[in-house]
DNA sequence: GTTAGCATGTAAGGAGTTACATGATTTT
DNA sequence: AAAATCATGTAACTCCTTACATGCTAAC
């Protein structure tokens, strides 16, 4: 079991649920899908897909001829780990390195799921800024103005993290359509 | 040499710059400082305070009687590396990583420093913007709203982060004071 | 007197990066 | 024909977490 962390398999299969893709095009697909924070670099891409190939989920086919291209398809059993990960609603979809890609591919998913998801995230969230902010209260020495500064931006910050989930969460529940499209029903967001 | 992030090692001299303490007290401080994400664990902390020992950079002083206790204290040696971390401007300051630390410690740092930091955080947010809206633009496939309300909202975080920065660089530079508006105390001197 | 929290540490391994190495194809 | 970019891959290394192991002390 070469090791696979569980966001960069998913967002590979469901890149590749849509068109099949060569590794370099995945890439940066996969940077522009959600900003990712870090780059992806070939050291972690590549031998990510070997293991996919190796395991069944991936096929892989070397364009004969032209440039030295490989070319990735998803098989049947692709296909059903990516509705199983899909599916997955426990804390790993919820953690920083899951949840944007659990979101991005929430088209995916079906209307519980996605609640469950974005619930269990709030929480996680929530939970974290209580331990934070007890953390402050409780060490009220070495406060600067700059100490305060970052912990008033970080709380701020993690405050509106759980506004914006919270927003999803009601337009999920009250009529199930994804924010912001072109939708029959205009978005509920107020931007300015 | 064992390794040693830039961050930690920072983290904690700082820290030990106020007051000796032990392993365990400083973890909380720690934790509290930043939110710092992570938790930071035993594992990481535990080493990496005998690795600056071994450097010079503190003194371990072992209760005896009591608990079982290292408290530890900032040499001269430790003193001065702190101030060469502080002054630091280069691109390590302005990473993800190493950002908040930095910031945390503004205190201690003069005011070029501080405006060069935060000029250099800001251009590296802006360019990383700049790529993300580019690889935006250029993807016009896969585009369901989710994904678009995902991309929107990390567009969103990070164009208010360069704002905060924007503000911080006009405050330091008209007055020099801190954020926060009013604080009675003035921020400590940098004569410790 | 037992549970909860304080306090320190080690070993193994996960998840990723950097730096290197190679070569084809397109652009200038 | 040179330079840029496309395209794939490996080896070494870094930083960190998890899980384990140990024992003290305060509180109930």
């Amino acid at each position: 079991m070469t090791s696979r962390s569980t966001a960069l398999e998913m967002a590979l299969l469901g890149l590749l649920h849509d068109a099949p893709m060569h590794g370099y095009e995945l890439r940066k697909q996969l940077i522009g899908l959600l900003g990712w924070g870090r780059v992806l670099s070939y050291g972690t891409l590549y031998p990510c897909l070997k293991s996919l190939v190796r395991d069944g989920f991936l096929d892989a086919e070397g364009t004969s001829g032209g440039r030295n291209r490989i070319v990735y398809t998803l098989t049947a059993a692709g296909k059903e780990r990516f509705v199983g990960l899909v599916a997955e609603t426990g804390p790993t979809a919820w953690d920083d390195d899951n949840f944007g890609i659990h979101f991005a591919f929430f088209a995916r998913a079906d209307l519980p799921t996605r609640v469950r998801i974005l619930e269990g995230r709030r929480s996680r969230l929530e939970q974290r800024l209580d331990h934070f902010r007890a953390s402050i209260a409780r060490s009220r020495e070495r406060r600067d103005a700059y100490t305060l500064e970052l912990q008033r931006h970080g709380l701020e910050s993690g405050e509106r993290e759980v506004r914006w989930l919270t927003e999803l969460i009601d337009t999920e529940r009250a009529g199930g359509r994804p924010p912001g499209g072109s939708n029959p029903n205009p978005p509920p967001k107020e931007t300015s």
